[in-house]
DNA sequence: AAGCTGACTATGG
DNA sequence: GCCATAGCCAGCT
């Protein structure tokens, strides 16, 4: 059956919906990365996606651990789209996350590479 | 409906 | 070692 091409708005609303998936696999107390997740995707480049999506996922009536997702330099770059600054870091404080000048602290021992819950 | 924007990242000067 | 630029792609206005 051909469909009519009234459905070509089928776009790759994949690569959102495999955010999501992977941002609500980061254990508590771990932090990944855009690129992380952009790459597990299988779109490295595609990390502005990740934060977009990360972005929008805030609107969802479900709830997704999007502050424990940072950027490569482990900086909360996304802390000013939770609504007030703080939420992000006092988010990632309560799961045990030191966090300091908007940076997390050992980020590089927290790092939850997605690859290996694979 | 077309263009802008964005929670990034890598590279070059 | 910091600032500017380019690539990336789809949802949002």
């Amino acid at each position: 059956m051909k469909r009519k091409s009234k459905n070509s708005q089928n776009k790759n609303k994949d690569f959102f919906e495999k955010v999501y998936e992977i941002t609500k696999m980061i254990p508590p107390g771990r932090v990944t990365t855009y690129g992380a997740i952009a790459k597990l995707i299988g779109s490295p480049s595609s990390s502005r996606l990740v934060g977009l999506a990360l972005k929008y996922s805030l609107r969802l009536k479900e709830y997704i651990p999007a502050h424990r997702v940072v950027n490569r330099n482990g900086l909360l770059t996304g802390k000013h789209s939770f609504g007030d600054p703080n939420i992000m870091q006092q988010l990632l404080e309560n799961e045990g996350i030191k966090v300091e000048n908007n940076k997390v602290v050992n980020f590089k021992e927290l790092f939850w590479d997605p690859y290996l819950h694979l």
